[in-house]
DNA sequence: CGAGTTTGACCCGCGC
DNA sequence: GCGCGGGTCAAACTCG
């Protein structure tokens, strides 16, 4: 698997054989970690060199049903994130299903990227073999459960870690205008903040 | 005043 | 069974 297959409808332009990083110095899009879908079966892990923009460290699927809290995922990581994938879920009668999950890893001056969803922070946590604080998001959208967390790599302070669970029910609210942005894609005008739009055009389907 | 953030407490799963 | 660690809740607080 080559990074032509898109690995998440959060990112279509995964998709794009072509793509090039466009990503300012202030922010590097750098691993994707792993890219975790239910009803996938990409199993494999993917190795693929640096000379990609981006480098896709393990794609696995997962889904929670078996026996509470899935421990599907594990990484092929040369850095062995930490993600966990336990769940709550059965408590209030919710599926067990995590749903699709995505983290990358990028090198960033900001914490918190703006991806054109409106986020709250519900809750900051310091975790193991990581001196900075976790932070934890839920989409503000009623009826979105999505969540991402976020947090600097405790190795090297200048990445960010950010993963997303589940996919959004609702359009970006600036949808509309960031697919004209992409299909009007100008390398010189990209920035930080239209990118992380833009990879929001997520038609999930609904 | 409503929406978002902070933060300590609580819950739950897992490993020993 | 117990302790640890991660994830979530919710009251208090802040900000626009």
């Amino acid at each position: 698997m080559n990074i032509s297959q898109n690995p998440s409808p959060n990112f279509p332009f995964f998709s794009d054989e072509n793509f090039i990083n466009p990503f300012m110095d202030n922010f590097d899009f750098t691993d994707l970690i792993f890219d975790v879908n239910e009803g996938g079966n990409n199993n494999g892990f993917i190795q693929e060199e640096t000379s990609s923009p981006i480098s896709i460290v393990s794609s696995e699927t997962f889904t929670g049903e078996s026996g509470g809290s899935g421990s599907g995922i594990t990484t092929s990581s040369k850095k062995e994130p930490t993600f966990g994938c336990k769940s709550r879920g059965s408590k209030d009668g919710e599926t067990k299903e995590m749903g699709h999950r995505v983290a990358f890893r990028t090198r960033s001056k900001i914490d918190v990227m703006d991806d054109g969803y409106k986020w709250r922070k519900y809750g900051k946590k310091s975790v193991k073999n990581n001196t900075n604080k976790r932070n934890y998001y839920k989409c503000s959208n009623e009826g979105c459960t999505v969540k991402k967390r976020v947090e600097r790599d405790g190795e090297d302070a200048a990445y960010v870690i950010t993963t997303y669970d589940g996919v959004h029910n609702h359009e970006s609210p600036s949808h509309v205008y960031y697919n004209d942005m992409v299909l009007s894609y100008d390398h010189d005008n990209w920035n930080q903040h239209s990118l992380l739009q833009a990879i929001q055009q997520i038609s999930p389907p609904y």
